[in-house]
DNA sequence: CTGAAAGCGCTAACAA
DNA sequence: TTGTTAGCGCTTTCAG
């Protein structure tokens, strides 16, 4: 790579009328300017961004921890922040923490050394089940902005994008109970989880009557939930993640139950395994686009101004009704 | 953040005594380096990476450019290029060129300017559309090494990681033939594609009866494959990708077909849709996480070793069977 | 065993 | 308008 002193040197001027030229500086005369351009035009030169780094104590770019991959949901969270991070000129440092504790704390750990400057984190399910944020409020000690999407605590004094999952649940419970549904029955396989908790207290909240049934695993959903479908009766389904409303779907498929007409259903969505369901699933959409978008935005102002109040942003969800309800 | 100067000023040593300290070189005696290592510990420092890729002229970091990250093949490849990068102590940062040419070139140019060691990339559609790869070729010249995966070109010199389409797709029709299917259709979604034309030629090799069926877009593929399977005879389908299998499959469901009693289907698979389809889909599994592990076997060999021969990686496919065949 | 000094490539204050 | 110089934080050669 062709360096700031190599054109100097060729050209016969010092590094610095060089490095003034190319950022277009008023001090440089038009001549000058027009010939180093020229010059660094054919070789096709680059300033050195561990340099400017170094230099300007600023890496323009964000990490990201995400805690799966696979999960369709944050693949679209990572390309809202991927959209938003590009339009800014930032670039993003992605690790995946497959939802443990010691990948997240490795992680960020990862990130702690001056590569990035500002951290986003969905925190990792072991992380929310044995409840422990140290490593995460750690970040402040470090003086490095972060904030939170998707998931959080109340542990965690940190800017924040979340989901309004209590609400959304409540509504949904709502609507199917207005639809005339009398057994409604809700199933999670998400228990463990921040969001599982809230849309389940969502539940709760709308109706007394909803019985809920919350699993470990899919396998013993799968069968303890195809005994139920079998001997109870159920008009209504409300699951509260994806997978979950999917292996309904088609466990009731399996019963012979017509859909929507026996049983309506429901599902909190990621996007793509209901997007191809037959029939095609009612979901509640998260837009999860916007929690991305919104989270760049978010720690992109904090990176302006270290001071100010946190602050939380709400992502309303919509219901998109299709062929299930 | 601490740095070594103001360890070194609090213990009265020099900054390069420090240095070789926390590298535990055999230059330091015991006792300096523990108190050294101690100090160290006290305010968790951690060297700045910036400064250290700078010196080195090393960045540890690989750059990665997929075109899709809402596929689920990818995502897969990404994982396993994220794992061996971790396992390696790489980072790897994400440019997302969503199948166009333009977003490619940009996250090329994003990636010269010292910020990687290396680029893993899959070309996008329309890069192969239009058969432009002079920004990948320019790499040599700026002596990025790069390795491509899943898509190539014969204009591009490199090390690559593919996957065997062309044997996977004629062994899958001689596969059908030999069960005694007599009207097999292929079908595409990806027929512009690199893999979609191998995949297709594939099954041409094997079979001149078999009816190949490609398609610009889904809605195209639905109304048309509708009608075809309406008043054709087709006792099997071969989807050269996974979209193209779901969407067969549910359209052989809305007719009322008997899968796979009727007409069996085997899918080319990215993963996640075929796995939770109703019936579960038979799939040509792709070996993604390998994709993306051999990806960085071979660009950290690169690195170690700037002059050898190019080198092409085939990674076989399994013909996982469901209840579709 | 420890330290001084150079330098990675760049920016920017200051001097000329 | 251009150049000199210092310095970002680190590694490493060489001198002591």
């Amino acid at each position: 790579m062709v360096t700031l002193k190599q054109l100097a040197k060729e050209l016969g001027v010092s590094i610095s009328t060089v490095s003034k030229a190319l950022n277009d500086s008023f001090e440089i005369s038009e001549e000058t300017k027009e010939k180093i351009l020229a010059l660094a035009k054919k070789y096709n030169y680059r300033p050195n961004n561990v340099a400017v780094n170094l230099r300007t104590r600023s890496t323009q770019t964000l990490g990201v921890i995400i805690p799966n991959i696979f999960n369709h949901f944050y693949t679209k969270i990572l390309s809202g922040i991927e959209q938003e991070a590009k339009k800014n000129n930032y670039k993003i440092i992605i690790s995946i923490s497959n939802e443990t504790l010691d990948s997240e704390r490795e992680g960020i750990s990862f990130f702690s050394n001056g590569s990035v400057d500002g951290i986003l984190l969905a925190p990792s399910e072991e992380t929310e089940k044995v409840n422990d944020y140290e490593h995460i409020t750690d970040l402040h000690a470090k003086e490095i902005p972060f904030v939170l999407f998707d998931r959080y605590s109340d542990k965690v004094a940190s800017d924040r994008v979340i989901i309004n999952d209590f609400d959304s649940a409540k509504k949904t419970i709502t609507y199917l109970t207005n639809l005339g549904k009398k057994n409604i029955v809700a199933v999670s396989l998400i228990k463990n989880l921040s969001v599982g908790r809230l849309r389940r207290k969502g539940v709760q909240e709308a109706s007394s009557n909803v019985t809920i049934l919350e699993f470990e695993d899919e396998k013993e959903f799968e069968e303890v939930f195809f005994q139920f479908l079998k001997t109870e009766k159920v008009d209504a389904i409300f699951a509260l993640d994806e997978l979950a409303g999917i292996i309904a779907l088609n466990l009731a498929r399996t019963l012979s139950l017509n859909i929507p007409k026996d049983v309506s259903i429901i599902s909190f969505s990621q996007g793509i395994l209901s997007e191809y369901s037959y029939p095609k699933l009612s979901t509640i959409n998260q837009h999860a686009e916007e929690i991305g978008k919104k989270s760049v935005e978010l720690i992109l102002s904090r990176l302006k101004n270290k001071n100010k109040p946190t602050e939380t942003k709400i992502i309303n969800t919509a219901l998109d009704l299709h062929q299930t309800t």
